[in-house]
DNA sequence: AGGGAGATTTTCT
DNA sequence: GAAAATCTCCCTA
């Protein structure tokens, strides 16, 4: 699955004045034949480019105020993609400090966070992950052991799924339960 | 430290 | 018209 391949990647992005960087640390897999899928219902003009070829980001607005970023993974019309939920930052961290205006341990942990923080919206949608504006490089090897698999966040369809995988190390502060029940 | 509620608007039924 | 792949504030301990 693509979706632990993306744990301890580095999202960079460039805009024309700032280089941010930072490390996947948390991410879920959506499929077409997921309940919870946005692509579940079929292709419409809001979820299109989570049917586009994989390489390309798919940026999404929610809950009327948020966007959230996905890696599309599948072949064409095939409607696959892994949500970025969380990074720790590397590069640009004063940047980030100035758009979220929140203590560090919340500049990226959450998807729609990681958006404002690394400026994801609606122009960044269908953009290519090995163009010059984001670009996902690999990271350190993860070993298995050190990947902490849940539920889903936030879904009310197919939450037998556990397609939700989390570094162990670096957990993010919300998840910390979770983690300690899995030890 | 943790839980609950409100914010706010796009999207599709 | 209802629900949404969420975040932040405010409350209680």
């Amino acid at each position: 699955m693509v979706a632990r391949d993306l744990l301890g990647c580095i999202l960079v992005r460039r805009d024309g004045t700032h280089v941010l960087s930072g490390r996947i640390v948390e991410v879920e897999a959506y499929t077409q034949n997921d309940p919870a899928s946005h692509a579940f219902r079929g292709r419409t003009p809001r979820n299109d480019v989570m049917f586009h070829a994989g390489g390309v980001l798919y940026v999404y607005f929610t809950y009327g105020m948020h966007f959230c970023a996905n890696v599309v993974t599948g072949p064409e019309g095939r409607g696959e993609a892994v949500l970025l939920r969380a990074v720790e930052p590397v590069e640009g961290i004063d940047v980030m400090r100035t758009r979220r205006n929140r203590p560090d341990i919340e500049l990226a942990n959450g998807p729609a966070k990681l958006c404002q923080a690394f400026d994801l919206g609606r122009a960044q949608n269908g953009l290519s992950l090995v163009g010059p504006e984001i670009q996902i490089l690999p990271g350190r090897r993860i070993l298995s052991k050190d990947i902490i698999r849940t539920p889903r966040i936030g879904i009310t369809a197919g939450q037998e799924r556990l397609w939700r995988f989390v570094l162990r190390e670096k957990t993010p502060r919300r998840h910390r339960r979770f983690a300690a029940e899995n030890e």
